[in-house]
RNA sequence: GGGCCCGUAGCUUAGCAUGGUUAGAGCGCUCGGCUGAUAACCGGGAGGUCCUGGGUUCAAAUCCCAGCGGGCCCA
């Protein structure tokens, strides 16, 4: 046994820890080891390879990190590789800034895609590389040597193959819709990129009136985005709404009733009178007069769609209730427009600028336009009011750009059609908590077709193919696939970069076929994860053993993302869901439960707290704070509290190390099995409640309450170990060697540290191998904590009447406690009796304690009375609480002052070894000066002095007569002066 | 606007599925103790409208309804 080094500062330690990892190769021993098991998928959700890891993702991994070093112990086969998410917007857009790049015809012109790839593929490896750094210092232990990169070529295939599933099926349709698009970024943004984007900004409000064409007056359109107006095709109205016919100034207007009274404020209409009224639904086909016909000359082929739309849309809150509409730039016109036949006129590009199309407009980016329309209006009397209005707005999640809708040819996954199998075969995943299911299917209820089409550069290539001359188009599912089709025999890089030059050869008719430019959301990537990082369908073998994974864990967030979109690409391409458990965690907040941002400057970065607390403290206080799927709120304090813990674990450890390495003890020598019958009941004890915290440590993490089994722990380590054992057990180890008593103690704290050790390996996994390696002296024993087995509970050693027993008594020892401090009686001075009245039974139960607990209430005598007995008079300060009395006598024999005298001594001369910097098994000489009737109490209880100071050659005499050589202090005991020496013998 | 989750001492939280002690801890505060586990540690004490308002019940932190505040997601 090795006595552990006085300190533990957890950053050093676990470098130290963590080098020793890798010189011994302890990681692939923990793999090999786990061969044979069970084969046990866990999948890793992919973070996105850009910046470096937050509160957020270091949560998540460690979170996984405890599972997977949790079932590796339960003898699992345990795959472990993690993912990375390489492809997409933000780096390109990082990529951009890096180059100095502003818009897709810089990529095009100034760099080129291939150079731009090329940049963009160095970003993703290099922050793989970077953040594989990050997790490992927390102790994240994964096949960071092997992981799933989304932009390999296997991957890619991987895609496809999944893709051509889909074609099949019919399910990848090109349709035409209205998208949010980004006009820097050029390219259609998923619903889900769109969340959390809104901000509040200045836009232009305008009323304008549409001259009505066979009746008198006009219908008056409120819009905040005038630059639609060139592409307006049909006023939309709800068909149960009342329209009113305003008379205003000579004028009428055509308006829902309902918004009149606001509208008529806004418009500053003092004097205005209802000249009719109509149903909404009355009004639909009526036709009106376009109000840009001569900007726009398109709108002139157009005419016959100009008129009044029905529409359930239509809402009385904002507006007129005749609602302006463009199918080319809304979502909601669009559709509504389908219904009428309407084209989708979209005249702008994808730059934002107005096309050919756009007539006058033409150039001009949407936002230009706005002001030009608003002039064309008024100088054609049409414009009723232009004002501006503070509203939400939606923004591109990268650049910030406000985004436009517009009307493009995208390609669509008909999530539509799987739904009803997505729903049936979602009921054979278990979700923890159990209420995440709920969320997820009111998510799949709620959400619309995926596009997965985006006009951008980084990313998996749709691999679909059309031909110039039939029409004809392929979808290619392989690598194999795609050199059939384009003749390509030389190595390929299955990005842009090298498919862009390709040419295929149509099967049909034999003309050229091209790729379509797009790529994919990189949301499909991620979906694939749980084949494509098993090599499928280029290698089966995997795939066939472990699929579907066992288990994930991600944030809430993910719950209508990366959950969602598994199922989607999986059940379309096996008709099976992907994974079977799911584990929901929350999000880091800060102290005060906002979400962490640059611009509130309350980010938390947690290798930083690794490097200052310990990443095993992080890692305890990440799990025990709450449970996994409430948000986390970081409290700095919570922390520290939680590095206290581990330091008086550390305490522990360096007393049981100390006291057993200077006894020679040895386990192998002393087995519990043979101490058994010297067993003290603290002892029987300490072995029952380590049962107790197997069960509570296991149950917690097979259930996804780690928080439970994080706190069983560390409350096991303050409460049981440290205050109540390791106290009681004190005394016994400073007799002789060898005493069986002594050794029970040691035998048994060597059992519950080696205990505690495997289930705290896996939550602070640098600090159980730390102690490990003190502890272990067989070296039969594996070289590292984490190749032992996960503890089972043993029955044989439990005891609840025991454990009952002792939290009885240690309610007791609090009264004794309470009822000595009413009386200033000091615990270390031992008291001539104490009297405890129970409650019925409760002596019974502690029958077979009283040494125990004379022990703990430092006491001569123990008195255990029943409910209806009472305290024998006599001087006793008491206390009463919970039915039950406590009585300690306060009278203070000549023996017992001899005793505590003897006591305080000690204590002081113990002080003045360490300001000497003894050794504890060195001798020491001594001279005691104190007064005549001192030494006379004291007497008796020199040969107990001897023995705790090892002092040999002891003196008792006056103060004045003490020497000066060597280690000489005065001290004030009990309002009296003694001088005190100590002196290294020999 | 909709769905789901959370709201308990100054702070972090247990208890809530199955209603029934005086709502239990830790931090902080305060008073005291300990000093061969000591850059610690231990004990006592003060501190609570259990978010608000209704309802069910003999009884509500716990169940139901409405509202308020926060989070995630969807519109």
């Amino acid at each position: 046994m090795k006595p552990a080094s006085k300190f533990y500062r957890p950053p050093e330690a676990e470098k130290r820890v963590q080098r020793w990892w890798e010189e011994k190769g302890i990681y692939r021993k923990v793999r090999e080891k786990g061969r044979g098991g069970k084969p046990w998928y866990f999948l890793d959700g992919p973070p996105y390879a850009s910046g470096s890891i937050h509160l957020g993702t270091a949560w998540n991994k460690i979170l996984k990190d405890v599972l997977l070093r949790y079932w590796t112990m339960r003898g699992l086969d345990v795959r472990r590789q993690p993912g990375w998410d390489c492809h997409g917007l933000p780096i390109e857009v990082m990529v951009e800034e890096r180059l100095g790049l502003r818009s897709k015809k810089d990529i095009e012109r100034e760099v080129g895609v291939e150079r731009f790839i090329e940049e963009c593929r160095r970003w993703a490896l290099e922050h793989v590389r970077l953040m594989t750094d990050q997790f490992k210092s927390l102790g994240v232990w994964m096949d960071w040597e092997e992981p799933y990169l989304t932009l390999t070529n296997e991957y890619i295939e991987a895609a496809w193959w999944t893709l051509k599933r889909a074609h099949e099926k019919g399910l990848l349709r090109k349709d035409l819709r209205v998208i949010h698009w980004c006009p820097r970024c050029e390219t259609a943004l998923a619903e889900h990129e769109v969340r959390g984007e809104y901000y509040e900004v200045r836009d232009p409000s305008l009323y304008a009136r549409f001259r009505l064409k066979g009746e008198e007056g006009y219908l008056l359109i409120w819009t905040t985005t005038p630059w639609t107006l060139p592409a307006n095709l049909a006023v939309c109205v709800h068909p149960d709404l009342t329209y009113a016919r305003v008379e205003v100034g000579g004028e009428v207007y055509l308006l829902a009733e309902g918004a009149l009274p606001r509208v008529a404020k806004e418009l500053g209409w003092r004097e205005y009178r209802v000249v009719g009224r109509v149903e909404g639904r009355r009004l639909e086909g009526l036709r009106y007069e376009h109000p840009l016909l001569e900007e726009v000359p398109r709108q002139r082929e157009f005419a016959e769609h100009h008129r009044v739309i029905c529409g359930e849309h239509v809402v009385l809150e904002e507006g007129t209730g005749c609602v302006h509409t463009a199918p080319g730039f809304g979502e909601e016109d669009f559709l509504v427009g389908e219904r009428y036949g309407l084209p989708a006129f979209s005249p702008v590009g994808p730059d934002g600028r107005f096309t050919e199309e756009g007539g006058k407009y033409a150039g001009l980016f949407v936002k230009e336009a706005d002001p030009a329309v608003l002039e064309d209006l008024r100088g054609k009397g049409l414009l009723v009011k232009g004002g501006t209005v503070v509203h939400s707005y939606p923004h591109c999640w990268r650049c910030k750009t406000p985004l436009i809708f517009r009307a493009t040819e995208q390609w669509f996954l008909r999530v539509s059609e799987l739904k009803p199998l997505l729903l049936e075969k979602n009921r054979e995943v278990e979700w923890i908590p159990s209420w995440v299911r709920e969320r997820y299917v009111n998510g799949v209820l709620s959400v619309g077709d995926w596009c997965l089409s985006r006009q951008r550069y980084w990313g998996i290539p749709l691999p679909l193919w059309v031909c110039g001359s039939c029409g004809r188009s392929e979808l290619v599912g392989s690598l194999e696939e795609l050199r059939a089709l384009t003749g390509e025999k030389g190595e390929l890089d299955l990005h842009r970069s090298d498919l862009d030059r390709l040419r295929g050869r149509c099967p049909g008719c034999g003309g050229e076929m091209r790729r379509v430019p797009d790529v994919l959301d990189v949301w499909f990537d991620s979906s694939i994860a749980s084949w494509a990082s098993l090599g499928f369908p280029q290698r089966r073998e995997l795939f066939e053993r472990l699929w579907p994974s066992a288990f994930i864990t991600e944030g809430e967030d993910q719950v209508t993302k990366w959950f969602y979109a598994q199922q989607v690409s999986s059940v379309l391409a096996f008709g099976k869901v992907p994974y079977r458990r799911v584990l929901t965690h929350g999000f880091a907040l800060d102290a005060q439960g906002r979400k962490m941002s640059k611009s509130l400057g309350n980010v938390i970065d947690p290798v930083e707290v690794a490097r200052e607390h310990g990443a095993d403290v992080l890692r305890l206080y990440i799990l025990s704070a709450n449970p996994p799927w409430e948000d986390l709120k970081f409290n700095p304090t919570e922390l520290r509290r939680v590095g206290r813990a581990v330091n008086v674990l550390w305490n522990v450890h360096v007393f049981a190390t100390t006291y057993m390495s200077l006894d020679s003890f040895d386990p192998r020598r002393h087995p519990l099995e043979g101490l058994l019958p010297h067993l003290l009941p603290e002892d029987r004890w300490m072995l029952s409640r380590v049962q107790g915290l197997v069960e509570e440590a296991t149950a917690g993490l097979e259930g996804g309450e780690v928080h439970r089994a994080a706190r069983a722990l560390l409350s096991f380590v303050l409460e049981d170990l440290s205050r109540w054992y390791v106290r009681a057990i004190r005394p016994r180890t400073w007799v002789e060697k060898e005493h069986p008593s002594k050794l029970a103690a040691y035998a048994v704290l060597y059992y519950a540290l080696e205990r505690l050790l495997r289930l705290l390996a896996p939550f602070a996994p640098h600090l159980a191998e730390t102690m490990y390696a003190d502890l272990r002296v067989d070296p039969s024993l594996p070289e590292s904590v984490h190749l032992l087995d996960w503890p089972l509970p043993e029955d044989r050693l439990r005891d609840m009447r025991l454990e009952r027993a002792m939290e009885l008594a240690r309610a007791l020892t609090e009264r004794v406690a309470e009822a000595r401090q009413g009386a200033g009686l000091k615990l270390r001075w031992p008291v001539e009796e104490v009297v405890v009245r129970l409650q019925e039974g409760e002596a019974e139960l502690l029958r077979g304690m009283e040494d125990f607990l004379k022990g703990r209430f430092n006491c001569k005598r123990l008195l255990l009375l029943g409910p209806g007995e009472e305290v024998p008079p006599g001087e006793y300060s008491t206390v009463e609480a919970e039915g039950r009395k406590v009585a300690v006598s306060r009278a203070l024999s000549p023996e017992l002052r001899g005793e505590a005298l003897a006591r305080e001594l000690v204590r002081r001369l113990q002080v003045m070894r360490k300001e000497m910097g003894l050794g504890m098994e060195e001798r020491v000489e001594a001279e005691l000066g104190m007064g005549e009737e001192d030494a006379r109490t004291l007497e008796p209880h020199l040969e107990y002095l001897r023995r705790e100071v090892r002092i040999e050659g002891l003196r008792l005499c006056r103060r004045e007569e003490v020497g000066k050589e060597g280690h000489v202090r005065d001290w004030e005991v009990e309002g009296e002066t003694f001088r005190l020496l100590l002196r290294r013998r020999g």
